[in-house]
RNA sequence: UCCUUCUUAGCUCAGCUGGUUAGAGCACAUGACUGUUAAUCAUGGGGUCCCUGGUUCGAGCCCAGGAGAGGGAGCCA
């Protein structure tokens, strides 16, 4: 009996003359004779070679794109010229049939041609089958793996923040509210509103839109944590940057001022791409070849400047650029864009949230590479964020990608208890029910600092997709929860 | 939520100024071939033209409403 070998440790070629099985789902079966199987361990089929006159004719028929087998036979240095190796087939198991006619009913919707993605996310239960998607969630596994791997070797303690919450008071968008109060006759109070004090824990609660200040509870005791967990936000946002269900990455580091929080984002960043690179750099390239495929379609002006590798490469290469809002605002309201009257938003003055035109001006048109933006007016920031000497800017920085635009969103905390009371005042912010948040500040509060990185974002980024639905296995977006 | 484009065969699309029996490529089926590389060649089947209503002698095409999808914007990660 032989046991399983997996197809990428097959494609090695070092079992060479001996007797593999193998196990997988056929991609196509050409010339009656050659089956491309995928296990999902590479991006790369095993070519397996069945004799096709003295193999059962109902056997072959049964070897169509999508049905499941297992092969056993002798692996060989291929004749032909795409592979390497190949396996010479004694025994072939059928385990599941696909039905490949598709004028009869269920039959496998994925032929041996190109689909395009949107038909694909209708049927996101089978595109892990294919190459581009094959390659984006090995390439997303390996990204979080480094993203732990990175915190661990940093000393850094991994929180589980809780999911379900009662703190409304966040502010980070709208949530999903989570009740076991049946919907059509829930009890009320004398008022006539709903009586949460019914509810399962006895009071309203919600889905997490945020780790962070949990995170900075453990913070306070651990020095160094990190929460990495799934993140609901119920805002109606139909963009292909935005998820009602997404990862998020939320590290929260005492003694770190802002400018340590930028650098751990930026060594953060790089290292995880420079892992993916490593690891998946076959899956990476297919994600590249697939990008300039895809963009020949496109007018010369559309095209990227650089492939997905060069522009992975790229991004390692470079320090990233490190501006101040203000200095931001400058750059943006000299530049001939504005002066020309090319922005839809015309930069007047200080003071404006920047509208995306302008961070993908500032990364793609200007610095041509990830921008850290700093410093931005304490009146378009969150309460928490530290307050500056000058009274104006708070201790925020957002990090910026060409094609993503934020990707980390972060800041240095404000740890003095009056200022962060007197900001929760003015935002209108109840104090009391953040008791338990502003303990931090009144039992050995410290400087601290960190940041929240969306995983999709980063996904988004290293495979080179465009849209969000297509770097997580079953989007969830408003009006739309399949799977 | 707003702006905009689209919806025709299993998939990707064409369909002229509103005109008779709606097309192509791929996929699929059958046969041939048998060292292929999304195999090739031949033949064949396959349509609720997104839905509802309207205009018209006549609607895939025009109008109204609805549904779904893409792109852009806002909110953000």
């Amino acid at each position: 009996m032989t046991t399983r070998t997996k197809i990428k440790d097959v494609l090695k070629g070092n079992l060479i003359d001996q007797t593999v099985n193998v196990k997988g789902w056929v991609r196509t079966f050409r010339n009656n004779s050659f089956i491309a199987i995928n296990d999902g361990s590479s991006i790369n089929n095993i070519q397996a070679v069945v004799n096709f006159e003295n193999t059962n004719p109902d056997t072959l028929k049964r070897i169509t794109p999508g049905a499941c087998v297992g092969v056993t036979g002798k692996l060989v240095a291929s004749q032909g010229k795409g592979q390497t190796v190949e396996i010479i087939v004694s025994d072939i198991e059928i385990y599941g049939d696909a039905e490949s006619d598709v004028t009869k009913p269920n039959s496998y919707p994925l032929q041996p041609k190109a689909h395009s993605l949107e038909f694909l996310r209708e049927i996101a239960h089978l595109r892990f089958r294919t190459n581009t998607f094959g390659a984006i969630f090995r390439v997303r596994h390996t990204l979080a793996y480094a993203i732990h791997k990175f915190f661990n070797e940093k000393g850094f303690v991994y929180m589980h923040t809780p999911i379900i919450t009662s703190s409304d008071a966040e502010g980070a968008g709208e949530m999903f509210r989570v009740s076991t109060l049946d919907p059509k006759n829930p009890p009320l109070t004398e008022t006539g509103e709903i009586d949460y004090k019914q509810d399962f824990f006895g009071k309203s609660t919600n889905l997490t839109v945020s780790g962070q200040l949990e995170g900075e509870l453990a913070a306070m005791a651990f020095s160094d944590v990190y929460t990495f967990g799934p993140t609901f936000r119920a805002e109606n946002s139909n963009t292909a940057r935005h998820l009602a269900e997404f990862w998020m990455i939320e590290p929260e580091m005492a003694f770190y001022d802002l400018k340590d929080n930028m650098a751990l984002a930026e060594e953060m960043l790089k290292y995880v791409i420079t892992y993916a690179l490593d690891k998946n750099k076959e899956d990476i390239e297919f994600l590249s070849q697939r990008l300039l495929d895809e963009e020949k379609n496109k007018p010369q002006t559309e095209r990227s400047e650089l492939n997905l590798l060069e522009k992975l490469n790229f991004c390692l290469g470079n320090e990233f650029a490190k501006i101040t809002y203000t200095e931001a605002i400058d750059i943006l309201r000299e530049s001939n864009h504005n002066k020309k009257k090319k922005f839809q938003y015309i930069i007047e003055g200080w003071g404006a949230d920047l509208q995306s035109e302008h961070e993908r001006y500032l990364v793609e048109k200007h610095f041509k590479k990830p921008v850290i933006l700093t410093d931005y007016p304490k009146d378009i920031k969150s309460f928490y964020m530290r307050m500056n000497d000058d009274g104006k800017t708070v201790a925020a920085m957002d990090i910026l990608f060409p094609g993503i635009g934020e990707i980390i969103g972060g800041s240095q905390r404000e740890e003095r208890l009056e200022k962060l009371e007197s900001r929760m005042k003015d935002m209108h912010i109840p104090t009391e029910e953040m008791s338990w948040y502003l303990d931090t500040r009144r039992f050995g509060a410290c400087p601290h600092a960190g940041f929240g990185l969306g995983f999709e974002r980063l996904v988004l980024f290293v495979t080179g997709m465009t849209n969000i639905r297509d770097v997580i296995a079953f989007p969830r977006t408003p009006n739309n929860c399949e799977f």
